[in-house]
DNA sequence: GAAACGTGGGC
DNA sequence: TGCCCAAGTTT
């Protein structure tokens, strides 16, 4: 056993975390819905997102069986929708060619859309106690630190030597202790801000520890320029209903209910005749509403119109929701805070 | 290999 | 307010 397992595994049954809801179960299925929603996302974010999914879908044959709208629903909120949409095809794969049954082949998971080989090794680690290593933000924090490694841990070079440290790091027992301890320690004593390095059970042997390089280790993302991108919604209002159109997949918010957009505000009574038949409407509001991406600004310009028209056709790929009913679908969290304003 | 993909928390 | 980033993966 390296320094790095034994210290951990003895740290961890003392001030780990235990009691997480996915740490209470060796089910598989479990375990990936939950490595799913962690991934680029807080743990405290995801508890509720959890506890409702796993109530609501708590098989892999009954995540199959959902209609997408309602897995994106459950998702709603959490980002990422790719997400939700890899989950409910792998258990429709899983359905199909695995009898139902999770595989247990580190390669064969991995296979899975939106399963990276962190997730695997999650998977297979605390579902199955195989010996897998895992690379998440925290790791790479305390591996980092501990090598006193200064470049950005996103570079491909250092991302493949940290792969080798955590293969060489990894224990001969106790995998899934291994792996949470690991996580533990990152998102509590080596956090990224000031680290609590006397409390580190890692500390005699850490790189930046010893060489006061904490501040500096890990090295930030390079910055990028963040654009502003400029958008067009209406809020479309016929009696109590509010007017949403299905996203197309592959973009922003892709497969989610959201406002229509259109290319100019002045496009707009043509748009709605074309697309409704209505000549009159009452304009009732106009604003801004804000969206921050980690890749860019979205300003989307609404405007809010009225009117009231009884036997509207259905419409391929929209669909009329009552006001009051906002919360229950899948939108977008800037869009369900504005329509939850009106 | 860089960029796309969401949102909320911490400071 | 603004910036950084979190249990990453895909293209």
């Amino acid at each position: 056993m390296s320094f790095i397992s034994k210290q951990l595994i003895l740290w961890h049954k003392l001030y780990g975390r235990h009691k997480l809801p996915w740490q209470q179960t060796n089910n598989p299925y479990a375990i990936w819905i939950s490595e799913i929603m962690l991934q680029q996302t807080q743990v405290s974010t995801v508890i509720d997102y959890y506890k409702k999914f796993m109530q609501r879908f708590p098989s892999i044959e009954s995540l199959a069986n959902a209609e997408i709208d309602d897995v994106n629903e459950l998702w709603s909120g959490l980002g990422y929708y790719s997400r939700a949409r890899n989950i409910h095809t792998t258990a429709k794969i899983i359905l199909q060619e695995y009898n139902g049954i999770f595989p247990q082949k580190f390669e064969k998971i991995l296979e899975f859309p939106g399963i990276g080989r962190t997730t695997a090794g999650a998977i297979c680690s605390f579902a199955y106690g195989k010996n897998y290593p895992i690379l998440d933000g925290n790791v790479k924090r305390v591996f980092t630190r501990f090598y006193g490694i200064k470049e950005w841990s996103g570079k491909s070079k250092v991302e493949k030597e940290l792969w080798e440290i955590a293969d060489m790091n990894l224990p001969t027992l106790d995998i899934e202790i291994y792996n949470q301890a690991l996580m533990d320690l990152g998102a509590s004593v080596c956090s990224r801000g000031i680290p609590q390095c006397s409390k580190c059970p890692l500390s005699e042997s850490c790189k930046s520890f010893l060489n006061d390089w904490t501040k500096i280790i890990p090295a930030p993302k390079p910055k990028r320029l963040i654009p502003v991108k400029e958008g067009n919604i209406i809020i479309i209002q016929n009696d109590d209903s509010i007017l949403l159109v299905k996203r197309n997949l592959k973009q922003i918010w892709g497969g989610l209910w959201s406002l229509p957009e259109i290319e100019s505000h002045d496009d707009l009574n043509v748009w709605l005749f074309n697309l409704l038949g209505i000549t009159k409407y009452k304009l009732i509001d106009s604003g801004r509403c804000h969206a921050n991406f980690s890749h860019y600004k979205y300003v989307m310009h609404y405007k809010h119109i009225l009117f009231n028209k009884l036997n509207l056709k259905p419409i391929e790929n929209y669909i009329w929701i009552n006001r009051s009913n906002v919360g229950k679908i899948g939108l977008p969290a800037p869009i369900k805070k504005l329509l939850s304003t009106l």
